[in-house]
RNA sequence: CGGGGAGUGGCGCAGCCUGGUUAGCGCGCCUGCCUUGGGAGCAGGAGGUCGUCGGUUCAAAUCCGAUCUCCCCGACCA
């Protein structure tokens, strides 16, 4: 039956991917839209996966040393203003908040596109000597841009993520906190979410604005296109200058810190959506999935009697052990029924019972990655679902990187380079002589922009740039992206 | 922001061109019976100021204008 749709609601995937993604979302209950342009509700299904994604990567942000706080929401427009090339990468998205209450205000305030400026104001009042540094604060909170074409989870008026914002006494130290998280980022994207990255630095055309340097990591969709999917940035002295943050050193000298910045947001819910996600619905990595465990109850009979108590039992002690498990005892559907359901929500692990299986002390379980069934005994069964819901997570990874595989090519012509952008996609690694303008000319005639120079290029490589044919000894990979 | 398409019970659609009593259909929902190992069946039932505002008309889902929202393709964008 592997190739049978349950589930006919959805537009398949192959057939129309954009489709596919907004029918998922809204009918397995990720979120709805908002009667205001670019905004959504994240529903309560959705929103577990976001707390499961907090959880776990908070857990890391604070075993590098980083603790968290709040900022405000709204920032003075002259703060902005301090710092024009932050300003002028951001005006055209920021939201403004011109009154409070009938009365108008002396200043406008910005709605946060992003902290810089406000945590930049507070760091110059809270650091004074080396003895203060680092600053290692992290925020959990909203921000709003007003973005022109919106996308449920992807790209949203408003979203959810966590900016990490630091302050070192040295260029090195900032540059190795950068590269700390920007791995930090890469591990917990490939162990949670099971979506393999590239990571490496963006060239200065994509960089943030107001960034000496910006590092990231991206992902391939299954459409072929690629997604950010985290950044992290050396900010340089750039806003310690513009806020005055300075502190005296160990040698007595007034110096500027050296910061940065980092984030990632909801936006990683499209990404689990769109990377593992099948014609069935969706497929989600146990370590995130909302609910771990579907216990489906045949009803058959007086199954109330004989099959109920023991499944219920069943996720009682699958409960105990840790698990997310929901019992699906609703008598208005069938079996079937909820079965495709619990698929086209991504449940990753679904077991059976029946009257047969009571009698054999035994549960059907069906992999929702590859909709393997096999029998497990109830007796321990806590420790082989553990240790099912591992292996499905590794087979989650391995089927996404072996398609990253498949789909990351090198060229070394540029018609090649066009050919393989318009039917196939993926990533495309190439020679990059380093000028912005081939850069520009490549966006402008193919839609493949330079997503990422990897950190892992191999020394003294030389090769021709793809687009000028001038000697170049950087590779970059391309891709067309969200 | 430019070009194109679309808004009609919860969802998917028909009706609109050519205005005319009661706005249909499938799925879902409710009640009852019967069923239940891959989205069961039968019977009965509820639910819609046709996105919103305004105009034309004796009469508007239908014609005209404005506006909001969504989708697709571009431009823009950490």
């Amino acid at each position: 039956m592997s190739e049978e749709r349950f589930v006919t609601q959805i537009t398949p995937k192959s057939e129309d991917f954009s489709r596919w993604y907004i029918d998922l979302i809204r009918r397995a209950e990720l979120a709805d839209y908002a009667p205001m342009k670019g905004m959504m509700v994240i529903r309560p299904y959705g929103y577990a996966i976001w707390e499961n994604i907090q959880k776990l990567l908070d857990r890391r942000i604070k075993a590098t040393g980083h603790v968290n706080a709040y900022f405000p929401v709204f920032i003075p427009e002259s703060f902005l203003r301090k710092e024009m090339e932050h300003l002028k990468g951001f005006a055209p998205e920021v939201a403004w908040v011109t009154h409070g209450g009938d009365d108008e205000l002396e200043e406008r305030l910005a709605v946060r596109p992003t902290s810089e400026a406000i945590i930049g104001f507070m760091y110059s009042k809270w650091i004074k000597s080396w003895r203060d540094l680092p600053v290692l604060i992290n925020q959990w909170a909203n921000v709003v841009r007003w973005e022109k074409v919106t996308r449920p989870f992807l790209r949203t008026t408003e979203f959810l993520w966590q900016e990490g914002h630091t302050a070192h006494e040295t260029y090195e130290e900032a540059q190795e906190e950068t590269i700390r998280i920007l791995e930090m980022y890469r591990e917990f994207v490939e162990t949670e979410l099971a979506i393999p990255v590239i990571h490496g630095r963006k060239t200065d055309r994509e960089k943030f604005a107001g960034a000496l340097a910006t590092y990231a990591i991206e992902a391939l969709m299954s459409d072929g296109k690629a997604l950010q999917m985290g950044t992290s940035h050396n900010l340089g002295q750039h806003f310690a200058q513009v806020f005055n943050i300075r502190f005296e050193d160990r040698h007595q000298n007034l110096q500027y810190v050296w910061q940065t910045s980092w984030g990632v947001s909801t936006r990683l819910i499209g990404a689990l959506v769109m990377s593992h996600g099948d014609d069935s619905g969706l497929v989600f990595p146990p370590q995130v999935a909302p609910i771990q465990i579907i216990i489906v109850p045949i009803s058959v009979g007086n199954w109330k009697e004989t099959v109920l108590p023991v499944a219920k039992e069943l996720k009682d002690s699958l409960e105990r052990a840790g698990l997310r498990v929901f019992l699906d005892d609703r008598t208005e559907y069938t079996p079937g029924w909820k079965f495709s359901e619990w698929e086209m929500r991504g449940v990753p692990l679904r077991l059976e019972i029946g009257p047969r299986d009571v009698k054999n002390n035994q549960v059907i379980a069906v992999r929702r990655e590859n909709k393997d069934k096999i029998a497990l005994d109830l007796t321990g069964i806590e420790q082989k679902v553990k240790e099912l819901l591992a292996e499905i997570q590794k087979a989650i990874y391995e089927k996404a990187l072996a398609f990253q595989k498949e789909n990351t090519r090198e060229v070394s012509t540029y018609e090649e380079f066009k050919s393989l952008i318009e039917d196939k996609r993926g990533f495309i690694k190439a020679f990059w002589c380093g000028a912005e303008e081939c850069e520009a000319k490549i966006k402008e005639e193919t839609m493949a922009t330079i997503r990422v120079i990897p950190m892992d290029q191999e020394k003294g490589q030389k090769g021709r740039c793809l687009y000028c044919q001038k000697e170049a000894e950087t590779v970059a990979v391309f891709a067309r992206s969200y």
